[in-house]
Order: C-alpha cells, then sequence, then structure tokens
DNA sequence: TCCGTAACGGTTGAC
DNA sequence: GCGTCAACCGTTACG
C-alpha cells in the first residue's frame, strides 16, 4: 500500500515517489535504460532509483520490443473500424449478394483485403451498418452525394498511437524490426532509442522544440520535460527523490509551459544551461553523458571524446 | 533473491 | 460540458 504523499503523489516500499496513473518522468526512464546498459541488474536498478522492480521490468522490456523508452500514448479511443471504405466494400457485397450473412460479409472483406484481422469489423457491427448505414439498397450512403466526405486512411489509427493493431506492437520508427537487445545501442536512427538520446544534444533539441512542425514529439509532458523546467535545479538542495529532483518530478506531471528555446541551450558543442537552471545540481547526475565544463556548461561526451 | 506478470486503482483523451 | 469507454500508467503481490 502507498504511502500518500501530499504534494507528489504517493511513495512506493522502496522509498520512491510516484504518482498513481501517471508515467514515470522521462529522466528516470532514461536511467533506467541507460544502467540496464551498463549491465546493472533490474534489481538493483530498481533499488538504486526507488522504483518498483516490476516498474523497471516494464520499461526494460518495452525499450526491448520498441526501441522506445517513452510510455505509451494515453487515453483516447479506438479509432473506428468502419470506414467509408469497408461500408462502400459491404454494400456492394450486398448488393451482389442482397441474402448474404454478415458473417459471410466478414469473410469477404478478410479475403479481399479490405481488412485484416485486427480492424475487420464485427458481425454485429456488420449488421448495424447493413440496418443503419445501407438499409434499403437503392438509398444511397450517407456520405454519397454531390460532397464526399474528406478522404480517411484505409487504417484509421490516430498517429499518437504507436502500435496500429491490439496485440500487434510495431515499432513507429521507420527501418525498425521486432529484435532488439538492451545491451546494445540501437543501430537506426530512432528519436527515441537512448542511442540517439545518449546524443544529449539531439535530446535537448528536440525536448526545445517539441511541438513544432515535424518533431518527433507532441508538445506534451510525455516527451522530455523534465529536463527543461525552471524548477529542475533547485530541487537538488531540497532532497532528491528517486535520484531525480522532486521539483523536476513535479514539473513533470503538472505539464509545465514553456521549454527554454534551443539558442538558450546549446552554444555551438557546448551545453548552456539556460538562466532558469541557474544554482542547478550537477546535471551530470542525470546526464552521465555529460561532463562539466565550468559553471553553468557541459560538453556532451561524444563532443569530449572528439576533442581530447 | 531475482524476475515476469496479473491484478489493481488510477489518469487520460476521443467520442 | 459531461459521461463513457478503452487505452495507458506504476505499484503490489504472487509464483
Amino acid at each position: 500500500m502507498p504511502i500518500p504523499c501530499q504534494t507528489y503523489g504517493e511513495v512506493n516500499q522502496l522509498g520512491g515517489v510516484f504518482v498513481n496513473g501517471r508515467p514515470l518522468p522521462n529522466t528516470i526512464r532514461l536511467r533506467i535504460v541507460e544502467l540496464a546498459q551498463l549491465g546493472i541488474r533490474p534489481c538493483d536498478i530498481s533499488r538504486q532509483l526507488r522504483v518498483s522492480h516490476g516498474c523497471v521490468s516494464k520499461i526494460l522490456a518495452r525499450y526491448n520490443e520498441t526501441g522506445s523508452i517513452l510510455p505509451g500514448a494515453i487515453g483516447g479511443s479506438k479509432p473506428r473500424v468502419t470506414t467509408p471504405n469497408v461500408v462502400k466494400h459491404i454494400r456492394d457485397y450486398k448488393h451482389g449478394d442482397p441474402g448474404i450473412f454478415a458473417w459471410e460479409i466478414r469473410d469477404r472483406l478478410l479475403a479481399d483485403g479490405v481488412c485484416d484481422k485486427y480492424n475487420v469489423p464485427s458481425v454485429s457491427s456488420i449488421s448495424r451498418i447493413l440496418r443503419n448505414k445501407i438499409g434499403s439498397l437503392s438509398q444511397p450512403a450517407p456520405y454519397e452525394g454531390s460532397k464526399p466526405p474528406l478522404p480517411q486512411p484505409a487504417l484509421p489509427y490516430n498517429p499518437i498511437y504507436q502500435y496500429p493493431y491490439p496485440g500487434a506492437k510495431v515499432n513507429s520508427h521507420p527501418g525498425v524490426t521486432g529484435a532488439a537487445h538492451v545491451s546494445l545501442p540501437r543501430a537506426w536512427p530512432s528519436a527515441h532509442s537512448v542511442s540517439n538520446i545518449l546524443g544529449i544534444r539531439a535530446f535537448m533539441e528536440q525536448s526545445a522544440l517539441a511541438g513544432t512542425e515535424g518533431s518527433a514529439y507532441p508538445p506534451k509532458m510525455e516527451d522530455w520535460p523534465s529536463v527543461n523546467r525552471a524548477t529542475f535545479p533547485a530541487a537538488a538542495a531540497q532532497g532528491g527523490v528517486n535520484g531525480i529532483d522532486k521539483l523536476a518530478l513535479e514539473a513533470d506531471i503538472k505539464y509545465p509551459q514553456q521549454p527554454p528555446p534551443p539558442s538558450s541551450i546549446w552554444n555551438s558543442s557546448r551545453f548552456v544551461l539556460p538562466e532558469c537552471w541557474a544554482g542547478s545540481s550537477d546535471l551530470s547526475l542525470l546526464f552521465p553523458q555529460c561532463l562539466k565544463a565550468g559553471k553553468g556548461k557541459y560538453f556532451s561526451l561524444s563532443v569530449f571524446n572528439h576533442f581530447r
């Protein structure tokens, strides 16, 4: 039984803070995968970060499967399977054979490749379509008229859904195959992959650019907010939770507003802390790939290796 | 002791 | 604006 925590949600058995129903901050998720890649056992990661071992297991499993450390899309509804195209085919089948059964229509949708097993309408759905949308064959369907409907994709899944089909979780990144290993850096250029994230610059730029057109991430909390919050640094002096600043965690939870502009973060190859991070704790705690290069300045490890 | 996973209570967002 | 539904979340407990 988690202990209620007045400000930051609840405290788990390990003493870590979590918010029920909400994903862990990306910083923690990243650390979990980083530590796993360093060969640290999940049980040790769990204890060190004060995250339940079940959660560690889940995050690592997901990373193995998808190459992404990000949580899935929360909320929303499943897309409709009865797209205009499907309805059209149902109507065609019915028109060609008025005595056709719904289950036969379902089989034909599969056989003709109109749908696959994941998005084929149920028999009851087909019956409903026959009853409501088709009814009398002499009447045009609602969307058939002088003004055609807007085109819809054959697979109407909302792009925010990473996995097009239930039970068929595939990586949404191009060129990604199923097999993956935690201990090996990803070879593909995944915006979510740790191998890319470990290039902290890309990490930060994507964070700062979240929400801009073409960004890999929507401008929401799920997308790297915790490292660009004005509240991020001060919490170190207040005692971290899970090795992560409380305020950073809180910032993650509350969807704070504006990340610093990229230009304020990156100065050429140097990572320059935004002013709002003044007095920051050592970022290398969160990002071991960063090397402190002086007051408020960090180098990414790759930059360091390049110049040494 | 470690790990995978089902159950649980919770949040979220499309409809 | 609100309720419903079905996604997802992390924790906990169990084997």
